[in-house]
DNA sequence: CACTATTGAGAGAACGATTTCACAGGCTGG
DNA sequence: CCAGCCTGTGAAATCGTTCTCTCAATAGTG
C-alpha cells in the first residue's frame, strides 16, 4: 500500500476476486451485493488505498458534485461570509466549490463562467443581477440553475437569493430624513457595473425628491471600498461649501474611513454629522462611535443559495426567489441634525 | 445553436467536415493543421456553441488544471486575502481552485484533503505545518504537490510558503521588553490544533524567559479570534492583580476587542497598558489609537504559492520554501511603559 | 414439483475527449 | 528521377468509471 498512485476500481476487484461491475456497485452502495462481497471489495479497497477517479466518475455519470461561485473578490469580508457559509453547506452534502472572482468585471466575470461550465459545474452562484446576457445565455443553454446573491432582483431564468438594494437605499434616506436632517450626501461604491451600489444611491435619491430634496443638491461621491478612500470621499465631502449633515455610505469600510477623516478634521461625529454604514461588518462595533449600520445576511445568503441550488429541479419549484429582509442596526454614529448646522467652516484643515 | 447541452467535439468534426481527432488539434493548438481546416472548425465550434468536457479532457489527459485550497475559515481577512491572491494567480494560468474550510479541525482537513485527491487536483495549499499524519502521507502517495503557508516550518515533502511566528512572537516580546515594560500578557490564538497560535506563544515566553521573567507569572488567555473574545479576554486580564502594562495579541481582531474593552474600563491604551496587534488587517487603523502590528504578507503567501505549485517539477526544485520576513508596523497603541504603573485597581468597573 | 420472482454477479458498451500510429501527398536533395 | 522527409489528416485505442443487459442460482408459491 506504499506507492499507490495509479490504483484503479479494476485493481480492487481483482484483489477482491470479483467484478469490476460488482466493485463500482460496492463502492456506490446503491445496489444489492451480498454482504461478503461487499466486505471484501471494502477490504481491498482500503489495503490499496483505492480513491475514485471523480473525472471519469463525472464523465460516465454526468454527475461532478461540483458547483461553482463567482464573486468580485474575497476580500471584501461581506463576500468571504458568504462564501464560507456556502461552502460548509455544500460540504455537508460531499459538493465541492470552485471559487472564481471577476474583481467587479463583467467581462472577467463571463469567462470565469465559460470555464465553470467547462468544468461541469452543476450549479452557480453569482453576485447581482447585472451580467452580460451572454453570461445568462450561457448557463440557460448549458441548464445550469443559478442564482444571484445580494439583490432581489432576478433576469433571465435565474432566481434572486438576496435583498432590496434600492429599498435599503430608500430606508437609509428616510431615517435620516426623520432624524432632521435635511442636507444630506452619500458616499456610494463604484456604481459602474454594479447594479447593488447603484439600486443603493437610486433608492436613497428617489426618497429624498419625494421628500422635495432637490436631487441634484445632494453630492454623492463614488469610492472603492477602502477605508483611504471612504476617507478622501468625506475630505471631499467636509470642503464643501454647504456640508452635509448625514452621510450615508455603501459599505461600513467607507463609513469607517468616513468616520476616520471626521476625527482628523475635528468634526463630531454624530454631533455635526451622521454617518450611516452597510454590511454590519464586525469593525461596525470598532469605530468610536459606533456604527449604525443595515445588517447585510450574508452567511443566509450562502447557506439558502446552496440549499436552492442542492435541491431536486421538482423541490426547486416551491422554492423561487427569496427576499430576506435587512435590519437598520442603529448605533451612535448617527443622531438628530444639528440644531443651526454650521456652514462648513472647518473646524481644522 | 439555441439548445446546445450536449454538443460534442464530434459533432463539431461533423459539422466542420473532418475528423474527431483534427478537430481536437485544433481546440489545443499544439499541432500543424492547415489554416483553412482550423479556420472551419473554429467557426463550427463557434456555431454550434461548442464547450469541451472537462471531466472527458481530464481523464484522457490526466491533467485537471485544478488546485485545492484548504484553510481554516474564509471569514478571517488574513486567509481571505491569501485566497484571493491564490486565486487571481491561478486564474491567469487558466487554473480553477476548489476551495474547502476545515474550521480549524485537523479531522476535517483530511477529510477535506481526501475529497480534492478524488477531484484530481494538481496540487494543494494549507495552512500551518500541524497536520494529521495520514493527511500529508496520502498527498504523498499521490504525488501531489503541496505546500504549507502561514508557516515558516515544513513538514512531510511539502514547502513551506510563509513565516516565522515563533520569530514574531519573540520579536513581540523583545519589542515591549525594549519599551521597558516587565509585566506583560499575551491574548493567544486558541492553540489546540494550531500551530501557528502555539508558536507565537512559544516565541513571547522564550524570549521573556531569556529575559529573566518568569514565564508562570506571565498569563496567556486564549480566545477564538473574535473582537468579543478579544475584549473578554482583555477584561479577565485586568481584573488580575497585578495588571500588566503590555498585552501582545495573536491577531488585530483580538487586538481591537482588547482595545475597546480597555476603552470601556477607563483605561488608557497606550498610558496605562500598550497593546499589540497581528496580521495588520484594514482594522488595525480603524481602533485609537491605531494598532501597532506585524504585517502579514497573506497575498504574497497566496501569489508565491500559486507560482510554486504551478511551476513545473524540475524548476520546482529550486524554488523550495519561501521564508517571508515580517514588518512590525509601529502606530499608536504602543509605548514606553507607566513609570510607577498602578497595581490593578480598576478605574471603572 | 414445476414455475416464476428475486437476488447476486459478470460482460461489455458507453461517456467525450486525447494521443499514438499509420499513411497520403508534396518537397527537397543527391 | 527517386529515396526520404516533412506536413496534414484520419482510424482506432484508451483513460476509469457507471450502467444496461444478461444469466445463474436461490427462494417462494400454488
Amino acid at each position: 500500500m506504499k506507492s499507490a498512485s495509479k490504483i484503479t476500481l479494476h485493481d480492487v476487484a481483482r484483489e477482491a476476486g470479483c467484478s469490476l461491475a460488482t466493485a463500482s456497485r460496492v463502492m456506490n452502495d446503491n445496489q444489492a451485493v451480498g454482504d461478503e462481497v461487499r466486505e471484501r471489495v471494502m477490504q481491498a479497497a482500503a489495503r490499496l488505498g483505492y480513491v475514485p477517479n471523480g473525472s471519469a466518475r463525472a464523465l460516465r455519470s454526468t454527475q461532478t458534485r461540483l458547483v461553482g461561485a463567482v464573486i468580485p473578490t474575497v476580500d471584501h469580508a461581506i463576500y468571504a461570509s458568504m462564501i464560507n457559509a456556502l461552502q460548509e453547506r455544500l460540504g455537508e452534502k460531499r459538493i465541492s466549490l470552485i471559487l472564481s472572482t471577476s474583481m467587479y468585471d463583467p467581462e472577467l466575470e463571463l469567462q470565469q463562467v465559460r470555464r465553470l461550465i467547462e468544468r461541469g459545474v452543476e450549479a452557480v452562484v453569482l453576485v447581482g443581477a447585472q451580467h452580460k446576457p451572454l453570461t445568462l445565455e450561457l448557463l440557460d443553454r448549458h441548464r445550469i440553475p443559478y442564482v444571484q446573491t445580494y439583490t432581489a432582483r432576478s433576469s433571465g431564468s435565474g432566481v434572486a437569493i438576496g435583498f432590496d438594494n434600492e429599498g435599503a437605499g430608500r430606508a437609509a434616506a428616510r431615517f435620516l430624513f426623520d432624524l432632521g436632517h435635511r442636507r444630506l450626501a452619500m458616499i456610494a461604491g463604484i456604481t459602474q457595473d454594479n447594479d447593488r451600489a447603484r439600486d443603493r444611491v437610486t433608492g436613497f435619491m428617489a426618497e429624498l425628491s419625494a421628500e422635495g430634496l432637490d436631487p441634484a443638491a445632494i453630492p454623492v461621491r463614488e469610492a472603492p471600498y477602502s477605508v483611504a478612500a471612504g476617507a478622501a470621499a468625506m475630505q471631499s465631502l467636509l470642503a464643501a461649501a454647504e456640508r452635509p449633515t448625514a452621510v450615508f455610505c455603501a459599505s461600513d469600510i467607507l463609513a469607517a474611513g468616513a468616520i476616520k477623516q471626521c476625527h482628523a478634521a475635528g468634526v463630531d461625529v454624530p454631533g455635526a454629522i451622521s454617518v450611516l454604514g452597510f454590511d454590519n461588518l464586525e469593525i461596525a462595533e470598532l469605530t468610536t462611535p459606533e456604527l449604525t449600520t443595515f445588517e447585510v445576511p450574508a452567511r443566509d445568503m450562502g447557506r439558502l443559495a446552496a440549499d436552492y441550488l442542492t435541491a431536486t429541479p421538482t423541490q426547486r419549484l416551491h422554492l423561487g426567489s427569496t427576499e430576506l429582509s435587512i435590519r437598520l442596526a442603529v448605533r451612535g454614529s448617527s443622531g438628530a441634525a444639528p440644531q443651526r448646522p454650521d456652514r462648513g467652516s472647518r473646524e481644522r484643515q
